[in-house]
DNA sequence: GTAACTGCAAAATATTTGCATCCTT
DNA sequence: AAGGATGCAAATATTTTGCAGTTAC
């Protein structure tokens, strides 16, 4: 059962690689099927820790940015200096994001979520500025910490 | 006339200084009064480029990791990895901040601002999450660039 | 005088780049 | 076969730590 769940994870992330003409190469099923299996966002760092003895740190870098500039992927803001990658749910085109959830940091388990059914509000700017994206991180405890 | 404001930063910086119960040195004095000249945040990096030939990097990231643990300072995350750093206008106490404000990032000068007037939206959370301190960014175009 | 702050050196960490080789299409 | 992806080595950049000397109070 597991087994099958996993193949299907797979399957799922050669789908996406396809869907968005990449070609299919073993780091990029594996980091994709990591990011499904996440709920989730993930570090750099937790990949490594999860694929070092598989993939290149290198690999990792460069797969990320891919993921990030075809719109698979969406960065989340920290401010610890240890930027957070989540899947995107929508499709975003290459180069344009537009996600409108907000995002959730757990005080406890340090876990960050995208909460895909809050959208962001709409900020009043004062005269002169205009908005563009706007992204918002709520720190707090999650449901399963609390 | 332009000496006078600087030496008025001056000042400033060693009131505020004092006020915090944080013994006054050149490197602090400097770097506070960097931040009240800057009308934005601004990074180590910044510091750094002004002050390189008169204070070690080292000085820079004990001063700002200071001032932050004192909440005379606080951060604003970012995408790109390059924590910014801005004044507090509040009294944040000790550990504790309580900034309201929203954040705002230029698209054009790429500099970031505090908006102090524009307070933080309420956000409704699913059921079992509990909210802390609440992040809003908001990219676009500033007053100025536009 | 004492505790706190700074500079310097060095370690640890993180990220980027070039290039030869291998793999996907 | 051709272009793109990967691994490896190395360059760069960033951040942290230890310690000895200096400074603020």
């Amino acid at each position: 059962m597991k087994q099958a769940v996993k193949a299907n994870r797979e399957q799922q992330s050669e789908e996406i690689l396809k869907h968005n003409k990449l070609s299919v190469t073993d780091s990029r099923k594996f980091i994709l099927a990591f990011f499904l299996q996440q709920k989730g966002a993930i570090s750099h760092g937790d990949i490594e820790k999860k694929a070092a003895d598989r993939f290149d740190r290198v690999t990792i870098y460069r797969t990320l940015q891919t993921f990030v500039d075809r719109g698979l992927v969406h960065t989340i803001p920290t401010a610890d200096n240890s930027i957070r990658y989540a899947l995107c749910k929508d499709d975003c085109g290459k180069g344009e994001h537009h996600d409108h959830h907000i995002h959730f940091i757990c005080d406890k388990c340090r876990q960050t979520f995208c909460l895909d059914d809050v959208v962001t509000p709409e900020i009043r700017l004062p005269r002169g500025y205009s908005a563009g994206h706007v992204e918002v991180v709520v720190e707090g405890v999650c449901k399963d910490c609390r």
